[in-house]
DNA sequence: CTGAAAGCGCTAACAC
DNA sequence: GTGTTAGCGCTTTCAG
C-alpha cells in the first residue's frame, strides 16, 4: 500500500461532516434530510448543497437503528411453493412481476424490497416470521398466496403492530389492506368469451386448490354456464395444479372422451400451454378444432403458438400499490388509514387460441 | 386501545434480555452469536437456551451500525435493459434465475440480496453507486450484464474496497471474482451439433452488440464452421436484438432468401423462439424444414411447440456461488481470496427443434 | 426556528 | 474466558 492513495475519498461521509461544512448542527441536517418543518429557506439551501456536494447518503442501518424505521418491505413468498418452481425451474411470472413492481414503488421512495420464504403451515412458522421480523423490522409486509389467506400469519403480523398488505387474497375482518382483482369475475368474462364466440361444450381446469385463486375462478366458470343456460357436461370439470405438466394431463382426459369439449378454459396460462401441446399431439388443431383460454398472461402466453386468449392480471401495478401505501403509512407514522381494498383492473386479452366452433 | 392487551409481547427482545436470561455480559451474548471463541460449553448452552426461549435474533440495523457488516449483497442490474424488460414485459430470466439462486445462497447465511438499477454510462453513474453504497454499505456486490464489464464500476468499486463479483463477463485485470460460463465454447457447441446432424447451410442471428456474450456466441459459432471447414454463406449472419420480435425479423431475412439455411443458431431463446414462429408462418416445419437451437435454456423453450433445442447457462449457481464467496469473504474479514474466476459448466440440451436435414 | 444531549442495539477494543 | 466501556450514525426528546 502506499502512503498516499491518488484518491482517498474511501469513506462515506457522515451526517456531522454535512453538518460541519453547512454550518450549522446535525439536527438540522437530520430535519431537512426527513422534510420536517422549522428550517428556514436559506439554511436548507445550504444543508442541500453539503449534501450534494459531500455526496452524503444518510446509512441505513443508522436510520434503523435510531429511528425504528427501516425503509425496508419484506416479501413473504410460500415456501414449499417457491422451492418446488425453482427445482424444476419454471418460470415465475407472478414473483418477477410482483418484485418488479413492487422494487420501482420502492426504489422512489429510497425503501428496498426483501425476499423471504415462509412455511406458514409449519410448527414453527410464528417463530420464524418473529425472527426475521425482529431481525429486519420491516416497515411493512407484503403477503403473496398462498400466505396472505392464512389466518395465523394474519393474527401474528397484526399483534407485532407491523402494516401488511395481502395480494391476491380472499375476503377477511381482520383490518389491513387489500390488493385483488376479481377473480370470479375475471373468469367469468373468459368462459363468456368462449360462449360468445358460440361454444356450448366448453371444459374447465382448476388450479391447486390450496389457492383460493382456483376456486375463485372456479366459481366465475360455473357462473357463466349458469347465466347462459349451459349444463356442466359431465367430467368437463377437470382437476389441475397449475403446472405445465398438470395441464397436459387433464387435457389428455378431457380430449379423449367420446364427446370431448369444443374449447376449455384453463385456471392458468401454463396449463393452459400443456392444453395445446397436447392437442397437438392428438391431431386437433387450435384454435379450429378447440378453442382454449388461459388465465393470468404470462409472457410465455404471447410466444406460444398459437398465441394464448387469457386474463391479465396486473401483478406489478398489485405490488406498486401496496409498496406505495405501506411507505406511506410508515411515513405518515400510521396515520394514514390502510385497512381497505384497493381496487385492481383485469382485462381479457384475445389472441389467436380461441375461435367461433367448426 | 385497552389498557390490558392480552399479548403484549410486541417489543422483540434485544440482547441485554437475552443477557440477563443467561446470567452473562452481552459480549458473551455477541460472542455466541458470531461464533467467536473463548466461551465455555456450559456458558455457550446457557445462551443458546435463551436465544431460543426469547426469540431472539439481533437487529440488523445494529450490527451494521456497530460491526460494518451490513449482512447485505446488492445487485446490480442495468437500468435501461431492466426497464425496457419490464415496460414490454417481457420475461427476464437471468435476473429470475440470478434472484432465486442468490437468495438460496444468502438465505443460509443469514444474508440478504438486493436490486439497484444503474445507468452505468451515465454522468452521474459514479454519484449513484456511492450513494447507494453509501446507504446500504453492502457486504459485496454482484454486477450482471452489461455491468460486469464496465471499467468504470469497477474502479469505484475497487477503489471504495467494496468486494465485487461479476457474472457472465469477459476478461479484465482487475483482481475480483468472476463467475462466467464458456460462452463461446457453448456456441461452438450448438454449432456442432447442428454440423453433426448434416447440415451444412447454417444462419446465425446474433444478440444485443452491447453484451459481450453476443460476441462470444458468434466467435463459437464461427470457430465451429471454420473447423468443419464449412464456408459462412453471404447473408447468413444476421443482426438481432436478444428480442422475441427481433429474432422473428432476422428469421424473415433469414427464410426469404434465395438458398435459405437448413439450420439457424439463434444467440438466445428468445430469438429462437421467434424463429420457430416465423417458420410456421412460412408454412416451413421446425425440425423437418429448418432446424433451430436456442441459447440460455429459459424456461419457455420448454413450453415452445417443438421444444427448443437449447445450451443452458446456469445463471442460478452461477449467483449462488457468487454470493458464497462473497459472504465467506465478508466473514473472513477479507482473509479469503477473491480474485479468480470460478468454473462454470455449460450444457447442451437437446429437444425436439433440431434434426437432421431433408 | 435551532441545538445539545441522550439513546437505539449492537460490536470492538481493551481490561480483568 | 469473561465483562466494561466506548462508540457506530442517526433520530428523538427537550431546551432555548
Amino acid at each position: 500500500m502506499s502512503e498516499e492513495p491518488i484518491h482517498t475519498q474511501h469513506r462515506a461521509p457522515t451526517i456531522y461532516e454535512v453538518a460541519a461544512k453547512a454550518g450549522v448542527s446535525i439536527k438540522t441536517v437530520s430535519r431537512v434530510l426527513n422534510r420536517e418543518p422549522n428550517v428556514r429557506p436559506a439554511v436548507h439551501d445550504r444543508v442541500t448543497q453539503a449534501v450534494s456536494a459531500l455526496g452524503y447518503r444518510p446509512r441505513t442501518s443508522a436510520r434503523g437503528l435510531a429511528g425504528g424505521r427501516s425503509f425496508t418491505l419484506v416479501t413473504y413468498l410460500d415456501e414449499s411453493l417457491t422451492l418446488e418452481h425453482w427445482r424444476i425451474d419454471r418460470s415465475n411470472p407472478y414473483v418477477e412481476r410482483l418484485q418488479f413492481g413492487g422494487m420501482m414503488a420502492c426504489r422512489e421512495a429510497g425503501y428496498h424490497l426483501l425476499f423471504e420464504l415462509l412455511d406458514a403451515n409449519a410448527q414453527g412458522a410464528e417463530a420464524a416470521m418473529m425472527s426475521t421480523l425482529s431481525a429486519l423490522n420491516p416497515d411493512g409486509v407484503i403477503l403473496t398466496p398462498p400466505i396472505s389467506d392464512n389466518q395465523r400469519v394474519m393474527k401474528l403480523l397484526t399483534r407485532m403492530g407491523t402494516p401488511f398488505a395481502r395480494l391476491s387474497a380472499i375476503k377477511t375482518d381482520i383490518p389491513c389492506l387489500s390488493v385483488t382483482m376479481d377473480e370470479k369475475a375475471g373468469a367469468f368474462e373468459a368462459t363468456e368469451h368462449l360462449i360468445s364466440l358460440g361454444h356450448r361444450r366448453i371444459g374447465f381446469i382448476a388450479g391447486t386448490p390450496a389457492l383460493s385463486s382456483s376456486h375463485a375462478r372456479e366459481a366465475g366458470f360455473l357462473a357463466a354456464l349458469a347465466k347462459y343456460g349451459l349444463a356442466l357436461e359431465k367430467n368437463y370439470l377437470c382437476q389441475g395444479d397449475y403446472t405445465y405438466e398438470g395441464g397436459k394431463a387433464a387435457a389428455r382426459r378431457l380430449l379423449q372422451q367420446a364427446n370431448p369439449p369444443s374449447a376449455i378454459f384453463a385456471a392458468n396460462d401454463e396449463m393452459a400451454l400443456g392444453i395445446i401441446h397436447v392437442a397437438s399431439e392428438h391431431g386437433v388443431e387450435v384454435p379450429l378444432d378447440l378453442s382454449v383460454v388461459g388465465f393470468d398472461d404470462f409472457q410465455a402466453a404471447r410466444y406460444s403458438l398459437p398465441s394464448l386468449t387469457t386474463i391479465r392480471q396486473p401483478v406489478g401495478d398489485m405490488a406498486a400499490q401496496a409498496c406505495k401505501r405501506l411507505i406511506a403509512h410508515a411515513a405518515a407514522r400510521d396515520e394514514i388509514e390502510l385497512n381497505q381494498a384497493l381496487p385492481v383492473n383485469h382485462a381479457l386479452l384475445v389472441r389467436d387460441s380461441t375461435a367461433p366452433p367448426r
